[in-house]
DNA sequence: CTCAGCTCCTGCGGGC
DNA sequence: TGCCCGCAGGAGCTGA
């Protein structure tokens, strides 16, 4: 489910249930996500105050005091859902509401000021970790991954110079997270489409200015991804990071044998498989 | 170093 | 209706 933009989402919905509260308790009701939990990690959040809730790439970052930092991915399935935070809001209301433990329901934060956080997880390809705060670049998770896509030191001269050489095709070379953070397979598609560039084309032989169309497109597409997801979060208690308004928007993924969407145009959206994924582009105008 | 392919896990939708 | 198959938004690991 979440690249980026659905990451970012997650975040600003759980800031008023988390930011600044305490961790009454940490309900851990399994062992492990993708790799085991520390032995004593519910122990080292019990009572934790969040000071800051964090994003880099597609992980969410709880700072904590205390000097450590819980690091959340979302995996493919991953969502985290928020319950009881209304109940503080509405006049005459004075008992919180939390729905029932759900399937795959495997981590419950029992917040300070009557919020449940909980993370819920079908496939289990999510993560959990903490790391002490001043140590969290040199995390094995954290090291290595490229910059912030939407950060002032991502543009195309960067994006030349990783490039430089490749022959990988463009595509599989946006999804790894060592050169740019944060992208997944559907803003990778449609960021391509509109630069205008295959996602076959060998990484490195992709031109300056095209590379200049690329960047700015990955921003754009990014920062109205973000734009539409927040606009879905009014209602915070449904802050769960699914798909927002933003997936009707895709010109390109899940589209396969529409018309092409670019003015004139007279291509049909095909669906390729690359690297086990698939990738969909308009071979008319995708280059 | 680079790169393709496999892998973890569960759920869903389409075809028969 | 039920079963089987392919596919799914991630990314670490292996081996060529």
């Amino acid at each position: 489910m979440p690249e980026l933009p659905e990451v970012e989402t997650v975040r600003r919905g759980l800031l008023p249930a988390m930011e600044g509260a305490r961790i009454l308790r940490a309900e851990l009701r399994r062992g492990d996500l993708r790799w085991p939990f520390p032995p004593d990690m519910g122990a080292r959040l019990q009572g934790a105050r969040v000071m800051q809730l964090r994003r880099r790439s597609k992980y969410l970052l709880a700072d904590l005091d205390r000097g450590e930092t819980l690091i959340v991915h979302l995996g493919m399935s991953g969502r985290m859902v928020i319950s009881g935070l209304a109940a503080a809001h509405v006049p005459g209301q004075f008992h919180y509401d939390h729905p029932q433990i759900e399937k795959h329901d495997h981590v419950l934060f029992h917040m300070e000021g009557g919020a449940r956080v909980t993370f819920n997880d079908p496939r289990r390809f999510g993560a959990m970790d903490l790391c002490p705060t001043a140590a969290l670049e040199g995390h094995r998770l954290m090291a290595g991954i490229g910059p912030e896509p939407l950060g002032n030191t991502f543009d195309a001269t960067y994006l030349r110079a990783r490039l430089q050489g490749r022959r990988t095709p463009i595509k599989a070379a946006l999804l790894d997270q060592r050169i740019v953070a944060g992208l997944g397979n559907i803003y990778v598609c449609e960021a391509l489409f509109r630069a205008g560039i295959s996602p076959v084309r060998a990484a490195g032989r992709i031109g300056p200015a095209r590379l200049e169309r690329l960047t700015q497109a990955i921003r754009d597409t990014l920062h109205e991804a973000i734009e539409a997801g927040g606009s879905s979060l009014r209602d915070y208690r449904q802050a769960n990071g699914e798909l927002g308004y933003f997936q009707h928007a895709f010109r390109v993924y899940g589209r396969e044998g529409a018309a092409c969407t670019t003015p004139g145009c007279r291509g049909q959206v095909r669906r390729i498989v690359q690297s086990a994924r698939s990738s969909f582009y308009c071979p008319q105008c995708q280059r």
